[in-house]
DNA sequence: AACCACCTTTACGTTTACGTAAACTTCCTG
DNA sequence: CAGGAAGTTTACGTAAACGTAAAGGTGGTT
């Protein structure tokens, strides 16, 4: 397999994340500010790559499941971190267990929370077709 | 069935939730602010039924899938809401549908969360493995 | 009576996550 | 070359969710 994939790196401006986003600049701004970003610059205006986009994906996610963005942030440190030494391996499994507890904290949530959302919803289609009848 | 259930109702004071749930007074007290609470009182002294109790467990359930305090109070008032009109219920149904939808979305975000998680995970005991022997 | 634990209200302070405005550069287009 | 459109930095403002005194009431007990 001598073919070589000279791919096309995509890039984006901070306008274009935006868009697709639905988020202000500002808002992609202090993301960076608070280290959760880091674009290249040509000149003075930040250029995006693909792995930048990935990332402000992940911290929309985080956003929705109610993390702050410092949370989010030791969850970047996860992917990156150095695996050399085993007492940061440790560490780091320690983290992600605390992180499954929580999630698996919130799959419950969301499981009562649906169940209740459903009972409502019945009994209210079951008044209104009393109502309409 | 003449059984009379002469339940004895249980009440509680401020610190008894706060130490239960693990909160502050202060927390407490700003819930009733917003109106999520509304304890009867004895003298100045707040009292807390069995429901509010309830109420507040809610309330931290919504904080851990990162509802806004205003959020959870419109739950409160789909479980609350006069059912009388039609129009009212129709309302209520649409409000059901819209959280349903973000549970829904939340489901998904958890799941692929956990997934990434289980990744860096397994890796990292992989590599831990190899370091150790 | 003095003290303690627990309750109260009032009010200013703090963190997070941006909003918003001002003032400026850079690049394209009519 | 005048005028947007989109980029930039700096900086003050804001909403949510409390934290943290301050100052005081209430009830039991030693």
């Amino acid at each position: 397999m001598t073919l070589i994939k000279k791919a096309k790196i995509a890039s984006y401006s901070i306008s274009d994340l935006s868009k697709e986003f639905d988020i202000t600049t500002r808002s992609i701004r202090f993301y960076e500010d608070q280290g959760l970003l880091a674009p290249t610059r040509k000149g003075q205006t930040r250029i995006y790559s693909q792995r930048d986009k990935v990332r402000l994906k992940l911290v929309l996610r985080g956003k929705r499941l109610g993390f702050s963005l410092a949370e989010t942030g030791r969850l970047f440190e996860l992917y990156d971190a150095d695996k050399s030494s085993a007492k940061q391996l440790t560490i780091m499994m320690e983290l992600i267990a605390e992180k499954k507890v929580d999630l698996k904290q919130k799959l419950d949530d969301i499981s009562a929370l649906l169940i209740e959302l459903n009972d409502i919803e019945n009994n209210c289609q079951k008044i209104l077709t009393t109502l309409t009848t």
